[in-house]
RNA sequence: GCGCCUGUAGCUCAGCCCGGAUAGAGCAACGGACUUCUAAUCCGUAGGCCGCAGGUUCGAAUCCUGCCGGGCGCACCA
């Protein structure tokens, strides 16, 4: 459709001898249904740059459009294209979709663009605190609904492995260890104090038994925080899958640190003599690439930074030859984006290859009062809390349904209520639903493929259809803007559409021919809300 | 002080990127629909100075400027 208005446009330009710079074409779906399927304001937009009349612009620009998916084209309004979509074309969807089945969707609009998608990444010291569900699951769909779009996704998480923070690790766990064999241990203030350590340190002592008592203290620690941090990987893995995400790979930062990696950077941008030494310490020359201030990179003691490794990282990322790098990063991160993007040019890229997906705080609300989620020890609320309290599919529901720009009150009495209230169960019954009347239908469904989607045609049941057909522009549209909650919605509003349809027309019925019609369509609104669920990892249930 | 996000119906939010037709959805409120393939549904009613003030435009929730409110950041920390 975009492509035959273009068309028209290029025909229009052509004719008159202009060469003028346009956005390209859109449409989009108007608010009222006497206005089309889709609307197209172009020849609003080019009587803009033209200077003629939009009306006059857009007769002229149907006359020469050349389409066959739609029945009508209207001139409306200040000069609006309407288009309405021809009925024997909406109808060949139904097949298209069979046809297609959990593929139906799927397009090259992303044309196989290598994009490693980077998200979660926090630090493996503990559990998954509640605050970090929100960037998973904003990860885990985006890579979803991209990879859909034709784009080859992998995603991959930072293992920030090297460090105090380890180290602290690793010595808490000696310390509690010590304490299980009746040493008074006072925790120092910054340990981690969690009882998860607790229970490494058992683990710890179910495998050594007392033989790291007998080393000396700081082999003993190194051996306790080799423990701890396989087991706090394992842990958080195993949150992530019961999230129903998964990563292709787990990239280590202590490689970066043995290999000699951060040093090779850093060497790298000196060489290019964006690094600079200032008062012992060694600085990089952000400022050179739109960030605020120079930022250090090798610190006064000889230690590098935490960006030093990440430029490391990136420069490693880069090499492994991803076209784009999407970063999905947490509010509090924000600051560092211009800093980051500056590595990406000081390495020779463009700016645009690396992209951060800046994810808003969420707010918990427990009977519209916040959840504390203070940082303090052992009071934190877990991502596992959250699972366990609200299940997953509505937690991933509730983090995918809004924009990731606006923060987001968390209401967990409205996730958990399963009732009307509930989006989730909304779109789940509709499947259910459709699940029930395929038990109904029985025998019959045998000969489906045989039904005639012509015969649909009341107003419910051609709405349905348009709406299908839609879900692979959805998709377009929503891996293009890396948005999750346009596919939220959609899922929503193609749930909607069913329950009318079901609620208005009845399947099975005495007409053998308009029942095989319908079932027909039920089975396309099977396929569809399937995979829109699959992609936003929420499950498709049979019965509720 | 500076930077980023944000302010739209009672509540939670779409729409803003890329200006157009009467500003939408869900929930809550109110009224209605079960002898039916699941009423976890559907139908209807009501509800709006789009934070405020200017500007650009034939046209602004949308673009620009200023102001006000909320959030998050502004390390030789990770």
């Amino acid at each position: 459709m975009v492509g035959a208005l273009t068309e028209a446009r290029e025909k229009i330009l052509q004719d008159r001898g202009e060469e003028i710079e346009l956005p390209p074409v859109e449409v989009e779906v108007p608010r009222e249904k006497s206005h089309g399927d889709y609307a197209s304001n172009l020849a609003m937009v080019m009587a803009g740059k033209l200077g003629e009349n939009p009306r006059q612009l857009a007769e002229a620009l149907t006359d020469r459009l050349n389409l066959d998916l739609v029945e009508k084209v209207e001139v409306a309004g200040p000069g609006f294209i309407n288009l309405t979509l021809n009925k024997s074309w909406l109808t060949a969807a139904v097949d298209k979709i069979l046809a297609a089945g959990e593929d139906y969707g799927r397009t090259d609009y992303g044309q196989g663009e290598k994009v490693q998608l980077e998200f979660v990444s926090t630090n493996p010291t503990g559990p998954l605190h509640v605050g970090h569900s929100r960037g998973a699951v904003v990860g885990d769909v985006v890579a979803n609904i991209m990879d859909r779009a034709g784009y080859d996704v992998k995603r991959e998480y930072y293992i920030n492995d090297a460090g105090n923070q380890i180290d602290l690790l690793g010595k808490s766990t000696y310390w509690r260890y010590l304490e299980l064999f009746g040493q008074e241990i006072e925790m120092p203030e910054n340990s981690y104090k969690g009882d998860y350590i607790i229970e490494v340190a058992r683990e710890l002592r179910a495998k050594y038994g007392e033989e790291l008592l007998h080393k000396d203290e700081g082999e003993a620690m190194e051996l306790a925080r080799e423990f701890a941090l396989n087991e706090m990987l394992e842990l958080i893995q195993a949150e992530l899958e019961n999230f129903g995400i998964v990563f292709d790979n787990w990239f280590s930062e202590r490689t970066l640190h043995d290999e000699g990696k951060i040093t090779a950077a850093v060497e790298e941008l000196k060489g290019k003599d964006y690094i600079y030494e200032k008062e012992d310490a060694l600085w990089f020359k952000s400022t050179a690439f739109g960030d605020d201030k120079d930022r250090v990179v090798i610190k006064s003691d000889g230690n590098p930074t935490y960006l030093a490794a990440d430029i490391a990282y990136h420069k490693n990322k880069l090499e492994r030859g991803f076209d784009h790098l999407i970063n999905v990063w947490g509010a509090d991160h924000h600051g560092y984006i211009q800093r980051m993007k500056a590595v990406i040019e000081a390495l020779g890229y463009d700016q645009d290859t690396l992209e951060i997906i800046i994810v808003q705080i969420v707010t918990l609300l427990r009977e519209g009062e916040k959840v504390p989620m203070s940082k303090r020890s052992g009071e934190f609320v877990t991502m596992s809390d959250l699972l366990e309290e609200i299940g997953k599919d509505a937690a991933r529901y509730f983090y995918s349904m809004r924009s990731t720009d606006s923060h987001f009150d968390f209401d967990l009495e409205l996730a958990k209520k399963q009732s009307t209230e509930n989006p989730v169960y909304y779109i789940q019954y509709a499947h259910a639903r459709i699940m029930s009347i395929k038990e109904k239908a029985g025998e019959i469904q045998a000969d489906i493929a045989e039904g005639d989607a012509s015969l649909l045609k009341t107003e419910e049941e051609i709405d349905l259809l348009k709406l299908l057909a839609r879900y692979p522009e959805e998709l377009k549209m929503a891996a293009r803007r890396r948005a999750c909650h346009l596919i939220a919605s959609y899922a929503h509003e193609l749930a909607g559409a069913f329950h009318v349809f079901y609620n208005k027309r009845r399947v099975i019925t005495d007409d053998e021919e308009l029942s095989l019609a319908r079932l027909k369509l039920v089975e396309a609104s099977k396929v569809v809300l399937r995979n829109v669920l699959e992609v936003l990892g929420v499950s498709a249930p049979d019965q509720m």
